[in-house]
DNA sequence: TTGCGTGCAAAGGTTTTGCATGGCA
DNA sequence: TGCCATGCAAAACCTTTGCACGCAA
């Protein structure tokens, strides 16, 4: 059981207004703007923490980690989609992951963290733009 | 136009063979285990431009970027799956994650680029490992 | 001959870890 | 009081970069 400290409240608290996911450094900069100074080493172990508990979704990049607020975390079908061209992330609840997980868990013996789904691909609103392209 | 040194045969040539995604440095290992010896810096280089130019794809993980040589013929339901705890990555097909792709498609507008999708979670050797926890 | 490619080592950046201290239950 | 959590700094990694030399074209 997670102690109640003032850096946890903080680091939950500050991320859970956050509009878009975000990197550790970039969420301590954040707490400390907030006068709630918080060490880099702790914010990496809550949110750590975070993200196992299912609090929020971890999404590995290619220049770092970065950690989006996700309370619905605990429904299996939640997943990110994210677009590779403008690196907008959305938040999807889709029942045939669910059932993709569950042939994953009886033909591979393989369990998946669906907090750490991410589909990469072109959205919409990019697919319009780069029509004339790929 | 890339010079053929044999460097960049070489890297190409033990890329090609490799039946899953590896890493640079892994790769690197295997070139000297060839009798091929690269430096790893180049090994980064090449396969950057192979990723740029298309014969290979990037793929970042949490432990670091992975690559895959990626000829032309494109299966839409190929996709990684990666264990949390001992890392390793699988190579799978399955149709249901194809049926996904389209239901996206079709529902969300969003194409999802079938060779960056990783699902990650626990294989089946480190669920047995840690049965007492989780 | 020209200039790209290579190797080595050092730098850069992110994330983890060790250890003493502080605070919650 | 007993532990877990924290902070700091160093370590551990992966990846990139600078620079002089070698080799393909």
């Amino acid at each position: 059981m997670p102690y109640a400290t003032r850096q946890r409240q903080a680091v939950l608290r500050v991320l859970e207004r956050q509009a878009h996911p975000v990197a550790a450094p970039e969420l301590a900069e954040a707490l400390r703007q907030d006068g709630e100074p918080v060490g880099l080493a702790t914010v990496y172990r809550q949110l750590e923490r975070l993200a196992e508990t299912g609090l929020a979704h971890k999404i590995s990049t290619e220049t770092g980690a970065v950690y989006q607020y996700c309370p619905r975390g605990e429904k299996g079908g939640c997943f990110l989609l994210r677009c590779a061209f403008c690196g907008r992330l959305e938040h999807l609840e889709c029942p045939q992951l669910e059932d993709l997980y569950q042939h994953l868990a009886q033909e591979h013996k393989f369990q998946v963290d669906p907090r750490r789904t991410i589909l990469t691909g072109r959205c919409g609103a990019c697919a319009k733009e780069g029509e004339h392209e790929a």
